[in-house]
DNA sequence: GTGAAAGCGCTAACAT
DNA sequence: ATGTTAGCGCTTTCAC
């Protein structure tokens, strides 16, 4: 066995397959075709290499290799407002799904719907992901083009547009949900606290809404809706909530229960009760939509979307079409569930529901 | 101005530096200058080429570009438990230090700290991050020599060891800061709830506790404490704390304070004491470490620790390194605070303390 | 089954 | 200031 050649340079810096090649006596050609898996290589030659490999700690170089194939070892996920911690349980789903895979996950996260253009162009940057994940976006025009005009994969998670994949919660069910819930509560002055009026969610969690409230025969004046005024998060934030239950609750002609499109808005809006001395769901009822980590502790009614199942699934679907990149778009479709919780009904009652209806730990 | 030449593949797949040489009439040379901001190019060519570039969608890439500079353009972050809502603060802070930089950010998260070890190998694996930051890992023997063993610059986050840059809270004085609290409010049977004792943050937070309780004068008999059983996500989990909590109470001798080494766990054992029926501060104080945004709306006194920070600093950290390799480590220490709510005080004693110490929204 | 050789797209040292 | 050229470490024909 001759010894290290010319090559050689830091032995923990770059062990390269020349290094290998020349210590196992075999060419570039068979050690690369032993760590790609490659059918046609002797047992003897498969042995000598991995042997010298492991005892020089070989490791392959991942950009040497992505630019040789032609194709990058990681995907990107572009999420907006990481703080909403509807995106943590999201980012878990997506993460374990990922770990199984040969890709590794370039998080790119955005404060606001302007910075996402800046990050998507970083994460569709030429060579540098294989896919890209792009979470809660309004893919108006622009932006579906560009999107359009790339060849990598794309898939949508809380979003959805014809010509990608997608994967999403129903959420003009959702809002379906939400309003039977308040109605049967015996709720009829109700308001909706929207997130920002451009949001696809908010927007089809607000029609599934006003839809069963048309049904139930209740004239418009019966339903009060408020904008949230920051567009930072784009409106999903306690922030916006806060303010938007302020303005709610100064317009005067108080409604007695109230929807809001998140549960982070949900819970500032509790505070601007907490705040104004009212209580829930005594002077009013109030539930969100997401049920984030937090809403069960704070006991908070609201439309459970599969967060979790979310983030796997959308990976998934990447995988999948990194691998079959001609196949039609797919769209899934995962159904919210009600929970209720202490903020809609007496909280006797809503403790013996839950104790039905157990928390799902996902 | 001559076609694009034989190069000339699917013009938005593959714009190469080649195809904007010839188009516009250069060197590839001058092409890779003008894009790494290189001083020596004339005003003309600079120009040109970049008007080029921009009409061919030209973008760099990523692949070749660190193979032939020998550097990564990310960074790999190692998380443990992202579920530990401690960590999205964090995260975030580290995203937004990152985005001002030319990396990108490479997530690895494992739910155990065995998976830490596979994580680690993959983020370390050659070429692939510029840098690598731990978070909250033991740096044992083998675990602190394999990361030794890489040139890569390594930062600790929430952990310390000599070899490495870190950024921590200081734990001790955290632990202290609990103690002296719960003594304050009149506490003098006491219980610790720890996480996994192999946990480095717990067991400082566990020493600085301790020693102002023998400081106090109380004799050993004044202080339980109790173990997370389950290892998963090194005892920092909701469940371990309601387990923990369940076991002192079946215990019997019920003590009047307990200090949980994190909000998660503390959040469990108060889900616990509810079951039990026993009333918060009243039958028992509570507090915990960490103060995730949860916390706050449940009213959990606890130790806060500059999270967001945390993450940033160590971000600032780690692209110093990069450029510089050969300084010496440096070790980062953040103070905690206290943060007292209704968990530990009379609420309405919490109230005016809150008044007089808002929450800081970083 | 194996090796030689031609790239992948870029950077950087060396010329001029 | 600009071009030529030799890599970076790997994959992948194409011969044999």
């Amino acid at each position: 066995m001759q010894a290290l050649s010319g090559r050689f340079r830091n032995p923990l810096l770059g062990v390269t397959i020349y290094d290998i090649a020349s210590a196992a006596g075999v060419s570039i050609a068979t050690v690369s075709r032993v760590f790609n898996g490659h059918p046609r290589v002797s047992c003897a030659a498969r042995d000598q290499v991995m042997e010298v490999a492991d005892r020089l700690g070989y490791q392959p170089h991942v950009s040497a290799r992505s630019l040789a194939r032609r194709r990058a070892n990681v995907v990107a996920a572009v999420i907006p407002m990481l703080t909403n911690l509807f995106f943590v349980d999201v980012l878990r789903g997506l993460q374990d799904r990922m770990a199984e895979s040969e890709f590794d996950l370039l998080v790119f996260s955005a404060r606001t719907l302007d910075e996402v253009d800046v990050q998507l162009d970083r994460a569709l940057a030429r060579g540098r992901a294989a896919g890209v994940l792009v979470f809660s976006t309004p893919l108006a025009d622009a932006r579906a083009r560009r999107l359009g005009h790339t060849s990598q994969p794309v898939v949508l998670v809380d979003s959805v547009h014809p010509d990608f994949d997608s994967v999403s919660t129903d959420n003009v069910e959702g809002g379906r949900l939400a309003a039977r819930h308040l109605l049967e509560t015996g709720a009829r002055r109700l308001a909706l606290l929207m997130a920002h009026p451009d949001s696809i969610p908010a927007s089809d969690r607000k029609q599934g809404f006003t839809e069963v409230l048309d049904t139930a025969g209740l004239d418009a004046d019966s339903l009060r809706i408020v904008h949230a005024s920051d567009p930072l998060h784009h409106g999903y934030s306690e922030a916006a909530g806060y303010d938007a239950m302020k303005r709610l609750l100064h317009a005067g002609d108080r409604p007695d229960a109230v929807f809001a499109t998140s549960d982070v808005q949900a819970l500032g809006a509790l505070e601007a009760l907490a705040t104004a001395g009212l209580g829930v769901p005594d002077d009013m009822r109030l539930m969100g939509f997401d049920d984030i980590m937090l809403s069960r502790h704070v006991g908070l009614t609201t439309v459970r979307q599969p967060m979790y199942e979310l983030g796997r699934l959308a990976a998934e679907r990447l995988v999948t079409r990194i691998d079959d990149p001609d196949r039609e778009p797919a769209h899934t479709v995962l159904s919210p569930r009600l929970v209720v919780r202490g903020t809609t009904v007496d909280t006797t009652v809503a403790r013996s529901l839950r104790r039905i209806q157990p928390v799902a730990v996902s």
